[in-house]
DNA sequence: CTTGACCTTCCCATGATGGGAAGGTATATG
DNA sequence: CATATACCTTCCCATCATGGGAAGGTCAAG
């Protein structure tokens, strides 16, 4: 299987497939006689394995990790679990801080009345209270 | 009022500055003699306004058009609050789709005993269910 | 005059991609 | 067999906003 067709298969661009290959997150393909890459069942499920990461919003190094764990068939679940329980923390940080953005703008906005006149409590709040 | 000042006063790092004036979001500072960029307190204030707009999320272009309704004394204040939600909507949409990781990853934490044994509904799904 | 704290420009790196050029290959059709 | 076109390869550049650091110039104090 050529890369296109892994891509398609996998739900993974070429481009990434290469990308992944080159920063090591997944093992060099073998190649075909003219230098294509060639692409098995099993190099699917590990792509497939890593767009749902992605999707999941866990860096390349976390899913270096995972993956890892995945093939590991000692691993204890929780090393996993201690994994994907670390990234839920930087999730809620993120989230906390987006939503505190939303709320002060939301207010800011509220009181804008958003009228042709240049006067604006958002334009106020940038500026800051310099006396 | 050299660049160094200028940081410490505006809260905005040396390195920014310079990168700010490359970028054209602020004017080219004015230069001594032997170089050195000069600051003012008006220089002090877009740099403020600046570090309090990144504050708040907005892109490096948004604040640029904040910047521009800031110094239009014809301005409408419909306009700044335009972009203001704009950028709310584009934060919100972004908190959902971090929420919606959140969801699911806690799901399958929860469902994850945590122990030594290797199962781990997390893999499970991150495998995907190929029969 | 030297020292140290500034300043300058320039290049490189981040993370995870996408775009695209230049050139080789595989396959189907005329 | 020639050609078209649909692949593939590597390589370089761009994103976004920022930090790090090197090499070298400047300024103030001792």
């Amino acid at each position: 299987m050529n890369i296109g067709h892994a891509a398609d298969a996998s739900g993974v661009s070429a481009k990434r497939i290469r990308y992944y290959e080159q920063i090591g997150l997944i093992d060099a393909a073998t190649r075909s006689g003219a230098g294509y890459r060639v692409y098995n069942e099993r190099d699917l499920h590990a792509l497939r394995f890593i767009r749902r990461a992605r999707q999941l919003g866990f860096s390349i190094s976390q899913i270096d990790t995972l993956l890892a764990l995945w093939r590991d068939r000692k691993r204890s679940s929780a090393d996993v679990k201690k994994v994907a329980l670390a990234h839920v923390d930087d999730l809620r940080r993120k989230i906390d801080e987006l939503q505190s953005m939303v709320d002060t703008l939301e207010d800011l906005a509220t009181r804008c009345d958003g009228g042709p006149r240049p006067d604006c409590p958002i334009l106020v709040e940038l500026q800051g209270v310099e006396s």
